[in-house]
DNA sequence: CTAGAGTTTAACCAATTGGTTAAATAAATC
DNA sequence: GATTTATTTAACCAATTGGTTAAACTCTAG
């Protein structure tokens, strides 16, 4: 029973190229059955229909960014190392897979059930949420200035996360080509740690 | 020759509707014609095809975005409080357009010719230059501490417009409903410009 | 080898899509 | 009022889309 998966797995990195790039309303199942270099049927004996081929890309895409998430967060380190590592981490992640924020946030957009569903009784990051509680320690130690944790956490997502949802647009504005832009991308490891780091100086 | 352009309004309004929350390739011309209560045809007879329309509507999403930043950067003010203000404003603004950003930014990656293109050889956002500017002469002053400007606007502009684009993510992780999100981001107008403005204390 | 399972293909199908057309209706001009 | 012009409609069309099918091919177990 040892099956030829390879066809299965070309489905799959043709269908997650084809989804990432194009979404799930402007992805061809055709397209999908030429980047696999196979005929448009195979498609539907490996995986029955367009949205099953989708959701296993699509939840893949989530598990990939969520779980770097959670992961920074689990480990033993004080709380402004975890800000540092996870800066860190998630830039250098992103760097990688630049497309798949755009890529999750528009689907999630276009069917919010999808995911709201899927998440709402799982205790989701539960290690982010741990950290937002070992902030708030240290806040009240007055080792760390009194901000929102929530925000704070939204903050940092959004300094690593938006640029890479944004860079088109970022690229027309600043006129800066891919180069510039993936060298900026690294210099801004070190910029948000400092500036946010700073911010927090109790 | 004052023609009825009620139709032809109604058209754009359908329009952008549809297509910000489907957005060109999930878009259909029958909902847009359902949505402004017309025929199908008439679409066709005030704009010519599905891109054409789709072009006027994109525009005007840009065109709103953007303005609304270069604006800000515009009036005779201390750098410090034009962060305040531009901060306030842009939070404001997008609470009333939530799923603009998510729009534009979308079919941007959909189509990066398309604006970069048109912006290539205008002076864009010219008041956000001289922004920048006047950061980094208040940086050699010494009257604020030294960043990157750059990297300051682009983390100015994430923090304020990210919650918007990753709203449904960020709901689904935190578990807010709709109504403790619009409340957020009202405070989150004090948030930012404090932890920006702490950031920035020489 | 061969029987049967799993795999792949080409041809096909019904539904949907953006777009057209010709006729009908309303508005404006004379 | 009649004629011209602009607006609106229903019916239609060709192309594309996701999906199916039956036949062909390949591989392995007996």
């Amino acid at each position: 029973m040892q099956t030829n998966n390879t066809t299965e797995q070309q489905i799959i990195a043709a269908a997650r190229k084809i989804f990432v790039q194009k979404g799930l309303a402007g992805a061809r199942m055709q397209d999908i059955a030429d980047e696999a270099g196979i005929n448009k049927a195979m498609l539907h004996y490996y995986y029955r229909s367009k949205d099953k081929l989708f959701e296993i890309v699509f939840d893949e895409a989530v598990s990939q960014l969520l779980a770097g998430v959670n992961d920074i967060f689990e480990k033993d380190m004080p709380a402004r190392e975890k800000i540092v590592a996870a800066v860190e981490h998630y830039i250098t992640s992103l760097n990688k897979a630049p497309y798949l924020p755009l890529f999750v946030v528009h689907e999630i957009s276009q069917n919010p059930e999808r995911i709201l569903q899927k998440f709402s009784n799982t205790a989701l990051l539960p290690n982010m949420r741990m950290f937002l509680k070992e902030l708030a320690v240290e806040m009240e130690n007055g080792t760390m200035r009194k901000v929102d944790p929530w925000q704070l956490m939204v903050s940092l997502i959004s300094m690593c996360v938006f640029p890479f949802v944004g860079r088109p647009l970022l690229q027309a504005i600043f006129q800066v080509n891919d180069k510039a832009f993936a060298k900026t991308m690294e210099d801004r490891k070190k910029f948000i740690t400092d500036f946010v780091l700073t911010s927090l100086k109790p």
